[in-house]
RNA sequence: CGCGGGGUGGAGCAGUCCGGUAGCUCGUCGGGCUCAUAACCCGAAGGUCGUAGGUUCAAAUCCUGCCCCCGCAACCA
């Protein structure tokens, strides 16, 4: 028997610092689509997802927590497994890059490309924050100070590792050339060379300040930074160096790396590099899909907006989700998340023509005949252009789906599905029904849309593993009649054979009910977020704080902060994060921009009392375009935003605070 | 002139490389049908293709200027 054809996809290694959203089920769903179909037609499949679990941010998290690194990650990967569960995702190999084969993989990596020469021992110079724990750049610091928390920066060295990627500037650019298809969508090809031409900076790949981390074996102080470790979780996980698994031999090269656009650098320039630099092959494909939007913009914390996959999924069932993240999104491009257009999409393709399909037939089959298709049928040249239709489907969905093309692929499986409502249309059963003589001409029409509903629930099954057999089920295929191959045939049900039929595949959705619904939930989760506060929580001491050296009275009280009234406030068209402010101090008007864009309107701010600091020196900003003149008073919140310090509207504007 | 993407009937998109009837999905309106999940089928209305010029027999498509939107970068005093 012949080796059976392999296919290796991969999802992106997951970071777990927090609950994953809509935009990691899109890429997860997108990989298992496609492994599915590669699995229905026979490949042998191998689909890999996992979690990146090292880092900082990882420690920081854990930290504030109160548990370790580990504890926190394992936490979290289980509510990824679970999410994965629940979206019918059918991996068949999930990586921790915490899995002990992999650490041990990965110290291996490191230590040939070091022996190699490929990695050496350099100094990472720049200017470090103690306090922070970071290095800047010239370029990254602010007014010569650290740009996330002002302090003093003093000229630091830190010994680290570094990567030759420049080394492989030119091999690299050869192998796009020589692979054109290596990096889809095309115009992001562009991007990456453009990106070489600037020049490649050798990459440093250690790190001596982040302690959770994989330890450089045979130098301890040191920890691998993020991008060996992560990345090469695409072989560790075949067992490249490691004897946990056996499979490198047989799949590696992946068939496709499938990424977000935000990291197809790094799958692009540095992974090949490593490859190269480890005399590996390279992948064969890394594509780039774009993003779920919601709004029009970037799903994010501060905005409130993210959109979890797990409340949608209860409420409108696992398939719904797939299907519309699958179909609406344009494949590469970015696509935009609305609850209308989900309900939408459920309703008119899922619902009225696909469910309602199945449901008319089987409901004619029943009631002409008994609810099983007749031997005797007669043909018509009406029947052409359906049949037609279908034994040409599976080649056109195959061709979308090798070229990544998913929204074509399904709109290519409901094409049958729309062309046989008209063909109801067009044959009137009801009427052949009524004339004894045309028995046999009715029975063929049912057959047919049979034959119509078997191709979509075998197509649709990599798509909706769900709803797919649900389908075959209601015509009662039996298993050689769900396989790809019997999609060869046209006319596979035989007189005789019985078409259960059942319940509706997706009930409708009353659109204006369901987004009242959606938005009285919202506001009820609010209202029970709102009254879960009120047991205040005494706070512990968590992480350390770095304090400042020591002033005397006088020194404070050379910081003169005043309440001032905001007069008016407007987002600015140049900067996403800056409100320009005019406020009163009590005296005069003065301007200031303020870093706070993301997290307050300016209908927030109009007319409050807000904190200033009025003698501090006015500041040019955006290249002297603006003067800033002042600081307003607002805590750094954990999530990285800010938290305006409001006084009451008692208070007289030019009030002095101490 | 920091880099890139984009502006096409009410909404979302295709068409732009290789000029020549402006197409699709949803929505709206009218009609048909009754097997079905008020679903299905047919038809219609609706666009000076961001803007101002240019090239051409002919421009959404090629050239030039300008405006606007969105990412990245920068800016969070």
């Amino acid at each position: 028997m012949q080796e059976k054809k392999t296919f290796y996809i991969t999802t992106p290694i997951y970071y777990p610092s927090d609950k994953l959203h809509i935009g990691h089920s899109y890429t997860t769903v997108a990989c298992d689509a496609l492994a599915r179909y590669k699995r229905l037609q026979g490949y042998d499949v191998m689909f890999l997802t996992g979690t990146d679990e090292h880092g900082q941010k990882i420690q920081d998290k854990a930290a504030d927590k109160g548990v370790t690194p580990q504890q926190y990650v394992d936490d979290i990967v289980a509510g990824i497994k679970d999410l994965w569960k629940l979206m019918d995702i059918s991996y068949d190999r999930f990586i921790r890059t915490t899995d002990d084969y992999h650490v041990a993989s990965v110290q291996k990596i490191f230590r040939k490309l070091y022996d190699k020469g490929d990695i050496y021992k350099g100094v990472y110079k720049g200017h470090y924050c103690k306090p922070c724990e970071s290095f800047w750049t010239d370029s990254q610091l602010v007014d010569g100070k650290c740009p996330d928390c002002g302090r003093e920066v003093y000229e630091a060295e830190e010994e680290a590792y570094f990567f030759k990627i420049s080394k492989y500037s030119d091999r690299l650019l050869q192998y796009y050339a020589d692979h054109p298809d290596f990096i889809q969508p095309e115009t992001r090809k562009n991007e990456m060379i453009a990106f070489i031409g600037q020049g490649l900076q050798d990459t440093c790949v250690s790190r001596t300040s982040v302690k959770w981390g994989i330890p450089v074996d045979f130098d301890p102080n040191h920890t691998i930074y993020v991008w060996i470790d992560a990345l090469s979780n695409y072989i560790t996980a075949l067992g490249w160096g490691n004897d946990k698994y056996h499979d490198y031999d047989r799949y590696w090269p992946a068939d496709i790396h499938m990424v977000g656009k935000e990291i197809l650098r790094f799958h692009t320039i540095i992974w090949p590099a490593m490859l190269m630099a480890l005399d590996l092959p390279l992948p064969k494909k890394v594509f780039g899909h774009g993003w779920v939007l919601i709004d029009g913009g970037k799903m994010s914390k501060s905005k409130g907006n993210i959109v979890d996959p797990v409340i949608l999924c209860d409420r409108y069932g696992v398939d719904a989700i797939r299907y519309f993240l699958l179909r609406e999104i344009p494949f590469g491009n970015d696509g935009v998340f609305t609850n209308e257009s989900l309900i939408n999409r459920i309703n008119t393709d899922l619902a009225n023509d696909l469910g309602n399909l199945l449901s008319r037939t089987a409901a004619m089959v029943k009631k002409y005949f008994g609810g099983v298709l007749p031997a005797e049928r007669e043909a018509d040249p009406l029947d052409e252009e359906l049949r037609a239709l279908c034994t040409a489907l599976p080649g056109r969905v195959t061709d979308c789906m090798d070229k990544l093309l998913l929204p074509q692929a399904l709109m290519e499986i409901f094409k049958p599905i729309q062309r046989a409502n008209k063909y109801i249309d067009e044959t009137a059963p009801w009427l052949l029904a009524k004339d004894e003589s045309k028995k046999a001409r009715l029975a063929a029409v049912l057959a047919n849309l049979c034959e119509v509903l078997r191709y979509a629930a075998v197509l649709l099954t990599p798509f909706l593993p769900t709803t797919g057999p649900k389908i075959a089920d209601q015509l009662g295929l039996n298993e050689a009649q769900r396989s790809f191959d019997a999609l060869a045939q046209f006319d596979a049900l035989e007189g005789g054979h019985v078409i259960p039929g059942g319940d509706a595949l997706f009930p409708r959705i009353d659109v204006a009910k369901e987004l009242a619904a959606l938005e009285a939930e919202r506001a009820a989760r609010a209202a029970a977020a709102a009254a879960a506060a009120p047991a205040p929580v005494e706070e512990q001491p968590g992480e350390p704080i770095e304090h400042e050296a020591e002033i005397d009275f006088d020194g404070f009280c050379k910081v003169e902060m005043r309440v001032a009234q905001v007069r008016s406030c407007e987002r600015m068209k140049e900067s996403k994060k800056l409100l320009r402010l005019t406020v009163f101090d009590g005296e005069r008007e003065r301007t200031i921009l303020s870093g706070i864009a993301k997290w307050y309107a300016p209908e927030d701010l109009i007319g409050k009392k807000v904190g200033v600091v009025v003698n501090l020196a006015a500041r040019p900003m955006m290249g002297g375009k603006y003067l800033s003149e002042g600081m307003i008073l607002a805590a750094d919140t954990e999530d990285g935003g800010a938290s305006v310090s409001f006084f009451p509207d008692s208070v007289k504007a030019g009030s002095r605070i101490h």
